[in-house]
DNA sequence: TAACATTTTTACCGGCTGGTCAAATATTCA
DNA sequence: TGAATATTTGACCAGCCGGTAAAAATGTTA
């Protein structure tokens, strides 16, 4: 299949989340070398199957099978599926939202919007299963990082969609609602 | 929420899909009245609960609950789970073709192409849970269609391609991969 | 109404589900 | 080393899963 958008921009860094570290606040024990791979074990895993699946779907017992692992070993880890599922999308959420947070007030509208099509493309072209988790997060009404969007999502929308408006404001932009705008590109997030 | 597209299209036929009277080919006996109207009910239900959780994260209890049923009566029009979920996309798929079938070789690119796109959100915006449905299928690898499409999505891809390409050729249209640009349509099918 | 076919319910099954518990094992470090 | 701690395992549980069997209830028709 030939490619319909260059694959050569800013290249998402495949590091980006790190946070295996100093906890910040609370004073939480140092994580052990074991703690440390195990979870990132199970984390791939579970991206595997809730990616594939969603979360009904997806089971403890595949996601253990995929982490080669016993069952009670993860729950060792984690307390509960929902933990891992809300773990993942925690770990994923800047990586998911950093196209939308890269758009500049200042540039060539079409250049900026076009900019951030691409990012987003690319995301979903070279990280497919994340891409698919967000999806279905979303699909279902985001029931488990609701919380977690409160915090970051609607103050990003909200200054976006302030950015977009300025545009039409400025003329720059044919007239149309800025939230429309970013959700319709959301929807291309997603390629099959 | 405002509308981005003028609603007033084509008008999707609530009635567009029939079928529940004569067969072709194999004499069928003549469905019964409680039947037509239960089959139809877990039609509905069925709708409602793989839309919003996947085929693997619904359950025939809540399929049962939704149509009003008990789970073995359920099993008397059904006679699984997946036969429920092949009705139901067989039943849609006609339905869900249809914004491609509309794809018309003479016009203008870029008038056809647009249309195309407002059917397709017009489509995803009425009937958000049939959109869901296909968009779960195809995420998930098309595996309980896949041999319903061959019969038909294949060609259909095929052919319209083709006029994509047709306008490619006479100049009318930017040079790009046909099947990416259906492609990349159908990602924005889902609007959520 | 009686014979018949259709529909619905009740009771059930084996396997899987998310999750617990205590015992066994491996690791760390004084 | 050995004690303390961290990790892993196996056995288990109540409830849900898709699905079955057969009887009971209902509808149809002569």
């Amino acid at each position: 299949m030939s490619d319909i958008v260059k694959d050569s921009l800013p290249a998402i860094p495949e590091t980006a989340f790190g946070d295996s570290g100093a906890e910040t606040g609370t004073a939480h024990k140092q994580k052990t070398r074991i703690q440390i791979t195990n979870e990132a074990k199970i984390l791939e895993a579970a991206l595997e199957v809730f990616s594939k699946d969603g979360f009904r779907g997806a089971t403890l017992d595949r996601i253990a099978t995929a982490a080669e692992m016993s069952k009670p070993n993860l729950l060792y880890y984690f307390s509960s599926k929902e933990d891992i599922h809300i773990a993942l999308l925690t770990k994923l959420l800047d990586l998911w939202l950093a196209p939308l947070r890269n758009l500049r007030a200042d540039g060539d509208p079409r250049e900026e919007l076009s900019l951030y099509i691409q990012h987003k493309l690319q995301m979903s072209r070279q990280l497919p299963r994340e891409s698919r988790l967000f999806a279905n997060e979303v699909l279902r009404g985001a029931q488990h990082i609701g919380p977690l969007l409160k915090e970051d999502l609607y103050d990003l929308v909200d200054e976006k969609a302030a950015i977009i408006q300025s545009w039409i404001d400025a003329g720059k932009l044919a007239p149309c609602d800025p939230r429309h705008v970013i959700f319709a590109i959301w929807a291309t997030t997603q390629h099959y």
